[in-house]
Formats: C-alpha cells, sequence, structure tokens
DNA sequence: AAACTGACCTGTCGGC
DNA sequence: TGCCGACAGGTCAGTT
C-alpha cells in the first residue's frame, strides 16, 4: 500500500511524535515476525526513509520497518493492553505513549540492524539528476515502468506514482526504456518528482488500508489522473483510461495521448 | 546479469 | 444468497 509520498508522511510526523523518546519495551502479537531483541531501554534519535522502508535511528543501531501492502503505523497517547485487530506489534515510550504496527495482510517487516539494505536513487535527492537518470534507463532494455518501480534503480516508486508519473510524462508503461528519447526521459524525470512533491503536500493516497499515524486519511488519490480510472475519460483528451497487467501490476493509461 | 512467475496473507468485490 | 475466482499500495525466491 504505502510508497514513498506515504512513507514520508508517516516518518515526517514519527519525527516529531517520537525523536528523543526513551523506548522502553516492545511487543510482537504476530508470530510471524520474530523478536527482535533490542538492547532496552534506548532513545530514539529520529526517524527517516529508506525507500519505502522506515528507520528509526537509536543511539545502539536502527530499527527497519517496512510496511508493504497493508501496514500502517497509529500513535497513541495511551493505549489499552490487548491488542486491537490487526495489531501485528506495538512499541512502548516512556510517559505512555505507544506505536503501534498494524497490518492486515501481515508481508510487513520488522528488523533491528546496523546496516541497510542497498537502494536505487532517491526521486527527491539531487543523486536523481538527469544524467543520472537517462543512464539508468539507457542502459537497460525492459518495460519503463518496471524499471522505475525496480527498488534497486529507483527507491520508493509504487504502482500508483508510476502510473501518474507516465501519464504526466505521456509515455506508454509498456515502452522499452531503451526507446526513449532524450526529450522524454527528462519529461518523465520531471513528471516523478512533481507527481512525488504533491503527493506528498496532500499526505499520500488513501485507496484503502493506508492512514496517517493519528488516523486521518492522505488526499491525494482525489487528484489522481489514471489510477483505477479505467472507463473514464482521459482529463487531457478525453478518451477512455485503459487497464492492462504489466510485470503483474494493474497498469492504467490513456492509449491516445502516453505514446 | 536481467527479466519474468508464483508465492506470501487476508479481505473484498463482481459474476454466475 | 452463496460460491469462486480475480484482485489489492510490495517484495522475494526460483526459474528461464
Amino acid at each position: 500500500m504505502p510508497e514513498l509520498p506515504e512513507v514520508e508522511t508517516v516518518v515526517r510526523e514519527l519525527n516529531k511524535k517520537i525523536s528523543g523518546r526513551k523506548l522502553k519495551q516492545v511487543e510482537i502479537f504476530d508470530k510471524k515476525i520474530k523478536q527482535l531483541r533490542l538492547p532496552l531501554p534506548m532513545k530514539i534519535l529520529s526517524a527517516d526513509r529508506h525507500g519505502k522502508y522506515i528507520v528509526l535511528h537509536s543511539t545502539k543501531g536502527k530499527i527497519l520497518l517496512h510496511l508493504r501492502m497493508s501496514g500502517r503505523l497509529k500513535f497513541a497517547e495511551k493505549v489499552q493492553e490487548a491488542p486491537e485487530k490487526y495489531e501485528r506489534a506495538r512499541f512502548y515510550f516512556n510517559r505512555g505513549f505507544a506505536l503501534q504496527f498494524l497490518d492486515q495482510r501481515r508481508f510487513g517487516t520488522i528488523e533491528w540492524t546496523k546496516g541497510l539494505p542497498k537502494m536505487g536513487l532517491n526521486p527527491l535527492n539531487k543523486e536523481f539528476s538527469a544524467e543520472n537518470f537517462r543512464e539508468l534507463v539507457r542502459s537497460r532494455s525492459r518495460g519503463i515502468k518496471t524499471l522505475i518501480m525496480d527498488q534497486k534503480l529507483i527507491g520508493g516508486m509504487g504502482n500508483i506514482y508510476a502510473d501518474e508519473s507516465l501519464w504526466f510524462a505521456k509515455i506508454n508503461p509498456l515502452r522499452k526504456s531503451d526507446s526513449l528519447s532524450d526529450k522524454e526521459i527528462l519529461r518523465l524525470r520531471q513528471s516523478i518528482i512533481r507527481v512525488l512533491h504533491a503527493a506528498i503536500k496532500k499526505g499520500g493516497s488513501t485507496m484503502r488500508d493506508y492512514k496517517k499515524t493519528g488516523g486521518e486519511s492522505g488526499s491525494y488519490q482525489l487528484f489522481r489522473k489514471v489510477y483505477k480510472r479505467e472507463g473514464l475519460p482521459c482529463f487531457r483528451c478525453g478518451k477512455k483510461i485503459v487497464k492492462i497487467k504489466s510485470g503483474g501490476r494493474g497498469t492504467h493509461f490513456c492509449p491516445v495521448c502516453q505514446k
């Protein structure tokens, strides 16, 4: 569920809510998640985003969270003892604060580590330069949508924002990456940056499970152009948006203005 | 090395 | 109504 804008939104909230707080105890409710063996208590210094990972930095190491499809974090000033529905783990901080990890589909992960997984370019950072992106796109031959969603190449792009970015760039998601012109590559880069920033501004997209740490929904879904709009008119040319499958994922685009 | 496929889970929705 | 398959924001291991 959560892609870069959703994770970024959550991380910004965590920074406000738990930076500097003392983590006192962790409870794991789902036995699919293995015990962390943290040196508790520990002080959480800050929260960070690494692709779609959430990183909690402490003086002794990092707690790495991944929400996968249906995971979410909920911050509570006071929690009841019993886990709520779909609650898989809980972090207890000083003064009664708790962070709940909810995950209906149980794909989400939590680990205690020193290092970080290898990750592609951060599209919000200057490393996502026109030159770096062009090099990346040109150096292989595969569908452009699956390329921009490959976390080893670009960290954080997911299904919604890949479709949205390709619509803004007027590029068909099935185009082979090495067939894109310089102009198209520049347009795609700009579209990715524009879409991600706009989505962060709206607190991400709530299609179904995703919620911010206080329980509010994001609102970027109200501004989407193609994702889950199959059969509806394209906002640019009026023709119907179609849905196909690419890399096993639902893929939405305008067959007329995305060349 | 790079690019597909199915598997991992639980729930929902649409068709017959 | 009920059943059954397809599908959902993401990755991974296994296979070509």
